[in-house]
DNA sequence: CTGGATCCGTCAAGATACTG
DNA sequence: CAGTATCTTGACGGATCCAG
């Protein structure tokens, strides 16, 4: 993965980049979730392609893994408090995105 | 390319997921651009890749396309009045990803 | 000048099976 | 429960050639 970014805009693309990044992101913003809480949440996703991502976070440290080493083993993410500045990012992406979809609804052709 | 967004989130980062998309919309934002000056604002695109991604972004009505029939062809891009709205939410985006770089510099090891 | 068409390499993503 | 390993597929991106 090419790390090269001249504009600071890619970066945030670069780090909410992935295919469910940005849905896990968004769970995470709610509560704190364990491995399969995340897995029942996001129908579609695979468990190797949500052990990858969780990872990606990690290592840009906007998430947190926290492992209880109880007998079933119990892992659980959060956001990082770095993580949480996120969240108004993330807000304003939102918001943005439901006008957009409902913008093309409304207007078929320009 | 699938369409099935449930989240308005992963809307924005379709819209800019591709690689030079963020890039090309920066430039717009600054003023409006021909084919061939994108070309060079933007070192390492392919004229493929560019036309690619403005069709995408055109499609998505965030930039418009204005050809004048000149004698040599002369096309400019340019935001639409409601790719204008993706300004504040690319500042806010661009401003985390200043801080989230300059963090990387700073903390090299949590 | 502004792209479209085509071929090809790379890498992310998906499916499946297996492990601590 | 929480992942890892391996294989396959398909989208993305690059290079080159061609056209209006």
């Amino acid at each position: 993965m090419i790390d090269q970014r001249e504009y600071p805009i890619e970066t945030v693309i670069h780090v909410l980049g992935g295919k469910w990044k940005p849905i896990i992101l968004w769970h995470l913003m709610d509560s704190d979730k364990r491995f399969s809480d995340l897995e029942k949440l996001i129908p579609g996703v695979s468990s190797k392609m949500l052990a990858q991502h969780l990872r990606n976070l990690q290592q840009a440290g906007i998430i947190e893994r926290t492992v209880y080493p109880t007998v079933p083993p119990k892992v659980e993410y959060s956001l990082s408090e770095y993580g949480k500045t996120l969240i108004p990012v993330a807000e304003v992406m939102c918001d943005w995105g439901e006008g957009h979809n409902e913008r093309k609804r409304d207007e078929p052709a320009s």
